[in-house]
DNA sequence: GTCTATAAAGGGATAGAC
DNA sequence: GTCTATCCCTTTATAGAC
């Protein structure tokens, strides 16, 4: 076999797989993982059924690689955040924008996934307990962000762990309201910032 | 028959469909309606697996019965606090208090229940449909109360139904963030309204 | 009204042809 | 690598005895 049909090969395998991926992630942030059914996945990624399990061992396991992928861009995310930003605030203020674009690829339901996977317990015990520390190491630097923001005099006083609970309900709170497209609305960094900020702000 | 054997009927089969109904609030608050089995909710129930068609035609007939009445108790408390209160702050104060406390019967994961109902699509177009026009009556009340509060100078501007859906999403995540049990905190009303406040409320 | 046993349906996973 | 057909277990729902 030549070098250039290997590769070629390794090409198609990475395609299908991320064709699946794209569509479970929608679905599972939709519907919730027992509610999708694999022939729903392979119809909306335009594969055969059986397809599926030439790539993935089973359901749960493409959906265990979604939620690590998932914890581990988050992570990336406040790396970023704190790199391109050295005041508090606007780190926060990136995540924020960050979270409810689009630039992060699927970000909505790819959050809506993870809060998914933390709040049932379909998972084994020990995957569960890994991506439950990933979800603690979040919420701790954001905590971390929370604190240097209040040194600076930009942030209200408070347990900063506690204001980082307000702050990511909020922010999954908004993500899940506008998923549903009932009530949608323009979610802007400075608005969801409101609640951590020493004097009221306003703006959009 | 006599009169007092038919009560005795009747009293029963209120025990036995409030029994189901408790059992399947909680499961399905925790585990998501596909994820949870007819064999779950009675076993919690103590009831046999037949006897649940007995009482229910069906795992949905269930359901819709249960969001129904949630929708329902939310309007109830919306109303309860707007009699017993004339400042829309402090209305919004009891609505939240409400709901994050165990005084409405399982209220947390009734919510919990509703975002779910709202989110997902294995109901029928027209019951789905009389769901979410009773959510909108409820975000519409809330929008009101909020707009009093601005004209009375308890909150910060803005439009009354974009803050509507701001509140609601922080009261919606921390229900599901509490629920999940990983960063518990206690959640306080004058905290959970900070993002309205016109002047930074840091007590709890 | 309550239970056990069973039918019927749905969906995850596999086999094997192409 | 891809597909169709099938297996098989799980779960909803029903039947019928007590």
């Amino acid at each position: 076999m030549s070098h250039g049909s290997i590769e070629r090969l390794k090409e198609i395998r990475d395609t299908r797989q991320q064709q699946l991926k794209d569509a479970a992630i929608e679905l599972f942030g939709m519907k919730g993982y027992a509610a999708t059914k694999i022939s729903e996945i392979t119809d909306k990624a335009k594969l055969s059924h059986g397809l599926f399990y030439h790539y993935f061992k089973s359901k749960e396991d493409l959906y265990v690689q979604l939620i690590h992928e998932l914890v581990d861009i988050v992570l990336d995310t406040i790396d970023d955040a704190e790199q391109k930003h050295k005041s508090p605030l606007k780190q926060l203020e990136r995540l924020t924008e960050v979270t409810h674009s689009g630039s992060l690829r699927d970000g909505v339901h790819r959050h809506i996934l993870i809060m998914q996977a933390l709040y049932s317990d379909h998972l084994p015990q020990e995957v569960k307990l890994g991506i439950v520390n990933k979800y603690r190491t979040i919420m701790d630097r954001i905590a971390v962000i929370i604190e240097k923001g209040q040194i600076a005099g930009e942030f209200i006083d408070g347990d900063p762990e506690e204001l980082a609970v307000y702050h990511v309900s909020l922010v999954h709170g908004l993500l899940l309201s506008n998923a549903r497209k009932l009530v949608p609305i323009d979610v802007s960094a400075s608005k969801v910032l409101r609640q951590l900020m020493r004097s009221p702000e306003q703006g959009g």
